[in-house]
Order: structure tokens, then sequence, then C-alpha cells
DNA sequence: CAGCCGTGGGC
DNA sequence: TGCCCAAGGCT
């Protein structure tokens, strides 16, 4: 714990009750080494931190978690990754959204295995350049694997920092003023766990609603408890309408239970994934057997809803029998092979409004 | 900058 | 039930 180095910054009071803080409460997750650890001069494992920032962008640690094992038994270090396919990643990555996360921890891998040998370069700048790295992770990993004093900000302390500062103008513009006020709080000393703290803190303790002030170590700096309203902050802009858009899923169904399936385009929505044949979506709707790729005895096997980001999707799918060779560009998927394709959840929910559960079938 | 880009859980 | 939210990045 002792400063080896005379010529660093002194903590600041609410650094040291933060860390103090996170001594006692820190959470213990798979990709973190402990703050004794960290104490000691060990540093994380740079790949690991990389895979579970991606993974946990706009992602619960608890979705992640599965992934994050999955993904490292797999695939325990950086060339592994490389030497993988996109595909192999994206089957992986199927279920947890967000799927350009995947095709660009691919491209990232590979320009760490091509042009560092295998080895993640340890600036904020240099990391901020690699695909999928953004300003909040590459500040995180430069903090958390490089003991970098980086300015690390994510959802949670925009929320921690704008109560303990009272910053009332909305986000994005607050993102100045919050970058400023931490900066003011950031030192060489522990910076990795600095950053980690403010995240438990946030997720913990100093939640969007209900926050529990009584046990939070800046209960007493807090200008918004001062104020007797941090739910008052961040301030954020509305939200814009969620629209509806409609269409049309076939679900072909082989003797033998195999389903036939395609590669979806490699670029926007679901990018890369596997989808059943359908129609596009809109807002007008009104698909139908008329809209398949190909011809079919289609009967109607109910509609499915599934909420995206941005619009809600109602899906009308049909099922129809067939036999013989897939159309071009499409596989027949085995029973045993369904589970691990590349297939997003809204089309897991298709192919279950058809094949009642076709996932757990073969679940081993 | 604002829109696009998934999913599951909590209240 | 509908809405908000979660360790954001890319264009």
């Amino acid at each position: 714990m002792t400063l080896l180095s005379t010529d660093l910054p002194p903590l600041s009071p609410k650094a040291e009750r933060l860390l103090a803080w996170y001594d006692r409460h820190h959470r213990v997750l798979p990709w973190r080494i402990s703050p004794a650890e960290a104490a000691r001069g060990v540093h994380a494992d740079p790949y690991r931190i990389w895979l579970s920032e991606v993974m946990l962008q706009q992602t619960t640690v608890e979705a992640v978690k599965k992934y994050f094992l999955a993904f490292t038994e797999r695939w325990p270090d950086v060339l592994a990754m490389a030497a993988a396919s996109e595909d192999d990643i994206l089957r992986a990555w199927a279920g947890l959204g967000y799927y350009s996360r995947a095709r660009n921890l691919k491209k990232c891998a590979d320009v760490v295995a091509q042009q560092y040998g295998g080895h993640f370069p340890d600036t904020e700048e240099s990391l901020r350049a690699l695909p999928g790295i953004g300003a909040y992770t590459a500040a995180a990993i430069a903090a958390i694997a490089f003991n970098r004093p980086a300015v690390v900000i994510d959802g949670n302390i925009e929320r921690v920092v704008t109560r303990l500062y009272r910053i009332d103008t909305p986000l994005p513009q607050a993102k100045a003023a919050i970058r400023a006020e931490l900066a003011g709080l950031v030192t060489a000393d522990r910076p990795g766990d600095f950053s980690q703290a403010l995240m438990d803190l946030g997720s913990s303790i100093c939640t969007p609603r209900r926050p529990t002030c009584i046990l939070c170590p800046f209960k007493d700096d807090c200008e918004a408890l001062a104020l007797d309203e941090p739910e008052r902050f961040p301030v954020k802009k509305p939200k814009a309408e969620r629209p509806v858009r409609h269409g049309a899923a076939f679900i072909a169904l082989r003797a033998d239970g195999a389903i036939l399936l395609r590669k979806r385009p490699d670029k926007g929505l679901l990018g890369g994934m596997a989808e059943v044949p359908g129609s596009s979506w809109d807002a007008t709707g009104g698909f139908g057997p008329a809209d398949a790729p190909f011809a079919a005895d289609w009967q109607p096997a109910g509609t499915i809803t599934h909420i995206f980001t941005h619009f809600a999707l109602m899906l009308d799918v049909y099922q129809a029998q067939l036999e013989g060779p897939a159309p071009a560009g499409m596989w027949w998927s085995a029973p045993s092979d369904l589970t691990g394709e590349a297939l997003p959840t809204v089309m897991k929910k298709a192919i279950e409004a058809a094949v009642p559960n076709a996932f757990r079938r073969q679940a081993r």
C-alpha cells in the first residue's frame, strides 16, 4: 500500500475514502484480481480485461459471467482467439446482443496478434485505435490492466459524479464537466482500483433508483444528497418513442427435424448472424406466404414480439414441411446442431413458436 | 451529434 | 405492463 515513489500526488480525501470502501466491499468477479493482489503490483491479464470490458458494454455483469467463462475456456489468450474464425466467435456470442462487438472482437484479436505480437498495447491512445475499443474501454483497460491514471467514465461513474457535484447539465453534454471533476480525483496510486471502486459504488450503492446513501463513503460530500434528491441526477434527455415494425418468418422443417437457415448480411442489425428465411420488416406489415423466398405449404404458427433498442418487432411465423437440398445460400441445421448456430434471440423465439423446445430437446 | 445497434432483469 | 437500465462503439 505504501507508495514507493515520493513524487506522486497525494490521494485526495475522497479517493482515500473510496479506496478504503473498495478494499472492504469490492465485488468478486471472474475477470478481476483482488485489491490485495493489485496492491502487490500484480496486474490483471490484459486479454481478460479487454474481453470482459467489451462484453460488459451495455450489458449486465450477470449476463456476461457465463459468456466470459465459456470464451476464456475455449480461447485462453488473444492468439487463440485470433486463430478462431469470425463465425466461431459469432456462434459463441449468440444471445449476448450487439453483435458488432463480436465482429470487432475478432478484428481486434487479429490486430493484436499480427501487429503487437500477441501483446496488448499499454497506452490509452494505442488501445483506443483498436477495433471495438472506444474512449471508455481504452481508459478502463489502461487503468485496470496497466495501472495507468486514465480518466474512466462509464454510466455508473457518470451517475456517481453528477450526484456528488450536482451536475444538472443533461447527458451527454455533461460529459465535459464530469471529466473535469473526475480528473481532479484520479491519481497515479491505484488508478485501476479507483475506477473499479467507482463502478462498484455505482452498481451497489449509488443506484439509479433508491440509492443506499446511508452506506456511501461519499455521504458527507454528496451535493445531491444534501439536496435530498439524489435520484434527480444524472439529468437525461427524453428518449425517442419506439416504433413498431412487422415482418414474416418462415420455418422450413425437414422430416428429420432439421430447420432451414441462412446468414444475414455482415453489416447492420444482427449482422453476420444466422436467421430463418423471412420477409423484410417495415411499419406497414401485411407480409405472408407470398413473401417467402421459396414456395411451400406455409401454415400460420403464431406471432412473436421482440423488443429491440430502437423498434419493436412483430413477426408472423409460418411453417411448412420441406424435403430436398437447401436452396442456394441456405443450409439445413439438424436438431443437434441448432443450439450451436449463431442464432440471435429473436430467431430462437421464431423457431420456438413453430417447434416448441427446439433448443431444449438436444440439451446435454 | 444523434441514430443505430440486443437482450434480460427489475420495479 | 411498460419503461428504464446495464462497465458503449461506430458512423
